[in-house]
DNA sequence: ATCCAATGTTGACAACGTAAACATAACTCT
DNA sequence: AGAGTTATGTTTACGTTGTCAACATTGGAT
């Protein structure tokens, strides 16, 4: 009857280091970065509060777990985003990913991780990045500045998650949209340009 | 002779608040966020690390002035560039103030301040937001899709200033272009639709 | 001159990250 | 199966931090 749930093997926990990265994820989304511990994220997983250095080296090897994890979940969720929808269905869903995952957003980009350090975080982030901007270039317009205008397009959701997000979009300017519609209005309200700047 | 700099008075700084300020402002610029401690400043300062509590009732209030000054640095420039330059300018002056105060930038933006416990920095914040839309709604062509442009302007922007913050960028897409450059053909390769969105 | 509010200081506490030494379980090799 | 090695947890310990409470000193108002 011992099925999945592993019960009181006091020592070898089984497997802490996935234990410790879920109640870490959920410290991460319910209070925050600052607030997540590594003791705390022991205490949850029934361990001592030192044996999370078995696992990470050191508090930030966690957080560069979970935010691994993030772009993966991202990835993801762009893939699906291009096979069914395209450019658009693209950056609605980057968006999306964003408003749903808000502190775990905050983590893969606030930039308190040093990504030099964390080759692991490194690689599935460039993943990540490299099919986004795969996808990107191959249907912007024009031939030319389909480089910058694919660049400017990631700019442009990445900027509209992280404004949402930290609440800097007056109730005014969404004029009553939700949140869906108004990044599907406000990503309209922009065309690439082949060439030339505007005047 | 005893002309500007304020000699061991011992009690009674003459101005700690401003020194706390400025010695944090210097750590935070340094080393980041994270490793700005409230005592550190302190002992900058030359003060007992509990007198900063008679200015800043926690950690996070220090840090709320420190991105209060940062939003007024941003407003200045922005209103400078709106008069030298125009939309451009002000776009570009955008992102040259976040790659030129990296740490500032990231206290700003990164959601680590509660903007709602702090109503000094609220202020300060859509004061230089309003200001902000303002000079972009004035400009931005068409009537109709004004404001959702105007956003997507300011996102564009702002999420180009976080992704070369970041890293983002790989020196494949920047294409020999110095920062300045770069960003100055990158928003180039974008306009504003009056309208409809692209297909 | 006296009192008061503002400003600094001292001392204390719990939580944290991290290191070192130790304990126990699991695996490997014969 | 038994011995040795390695992986994984535990305990103890240290320094740093944010914050509270009690106390000290000062400058300004009365």
């Amino acid at each position: 009857m011992s099925t999945s749930s592993r019960r009181k093997r006091s020592y070898h926990h089984g497997d802490l280091e996935a234990a410790l990265v879920r109640a870490a994820g959920n410290m991460l989304e319910k209070e925050g970065v600052e607030a997540l511990s590594l003791r705390e994220a022991a205490r949850r997983a029934g361990v001592s509060h030192n044996a999370p250095y078995r696992h990470f080296s050191e508090r930030e090897a966690l957080l560069a777990a979970l935010a691994a994890e993030g772009f993966e979940w991202l990835g993801a969720a762009q893939r699906k985003a291009a096979e069914a929808g395209g450019l658009r269905a693209m950056g609605e869903a980057y968006v999306h990913f964003a408003l749903a995952h808000p502190q775990r957003f905050r983590l893969m980009f606030g930039g308190q991780i040093s990504i030099a350090k964390h080759p692991q975080l490194r690689e599935v982030a460039t993943k990540t990045f490299e099919g986004l901007s795969g996808a990107l270039s191959a249907r912007v317009p024009e031939a030319q500045g389909a480089r910058d205008s694919s660049i400017a397009a990631w700019a442009l959701v990445h900027g509209l998650a992280q404004l949402l997000l930290g609440g800097r979009i007056s109730s005014a300017a969404k004029r009553g949209r939700d949140d869906a519609m108004f990044v599907r209005e406000v990503l309209a309200s922009i065309r690439f340009a082949a060439r030339a700047p505007i005047a």
